[in-house]
DNA sequence: CATCGTTCGCTACACATGTAGCATAGAGCT
DNA sequence: AGCTCTATGCTACATGTGTAGCGAACGATG
């Protein structure tokens, strides 16, 4: 679902297998894909020859979930204490730094406006 | 290894089994543990009669791996553009905010030292 | 000391997933 | 039309995982 995701939304099963690690063969990927189409996670349309595989939940929602799962187990669900600790931990430049806090002053007006 | 490092690194089969959303039997879970053990992800030490197991890499480094799979399925790798879009889309008080403001202004002092 | 309860390892079986191989259908080419 | 190439569905088997149940080890309690 992952590789799907990250796809666009729109994936055949050799677009899947070249973007997995360690991947399984052809026919297990095609043979998975049929079963999460079975039990309703994705669907398919023809593209030629080839299906292209693509999720029936939004792409929205599921990185909703996957945020909340990361959250959830390495920072106790506290999107806050993550935000802290990714603007300490990582490699930024000045410029990175300025946009954000451009985007926290815009994020800030629009919701006095609101209020 | 998810549900272990949300327990701290320190967690009994019940205690995963408690923490999972659809958890599998005793049996199950115990077994799992086990092949994870002899795959080398898991170690155990006791705690009386139980088996506490902890993950044999660091919370640290599961950490950032997990954040890079999230950052590659839904912002392309890109995580100033993850950030920008979280400050942007989640429910945050005016206080979050300020502190994550003044977070970003104390990393930048830190680095101009360091410069 | 005997008993009970808990946790573990282990076994046997059911179901899910990975793999290999074959037959079919359709597109493109000669 | 005949041929080749590709992608699919399907089948049979290997491996991995979920489940149930048993006996052994150990501590706690009467």
């Amino acid at each position: 679902m992952n590789a799907v995701f990250a796809l666009a939304n729109r994936a055949t099963a050799e677009d899947i297998r070249a973007r997995l690690t360690n991947p399984p063969t052809d026919s297990a990927v095609r043979a998975m894909l049929a079963r999460l189409e079975n039990k309703g996670f994705l669907k398919h349309q023809y593209d030629g020859p080839r299906y292209v595989y693509s999720a029936t939940i939004s792409p929205a929602a599921a990185k909703r979930t996957a945020l909340q799962q990361y959250l959830q187990t390495f920072f106790g669900g506290s999107l806050r204490q993550m935000m802290t600790a990714l603007v300490s931990d990582t490699s930024w430049t000045d410029e990175d730094l300025d946009a954000l806090k451009d985007e926290i002053d815009r994020v800030r007006k629009e919701r006095k406006k609101q209020s």
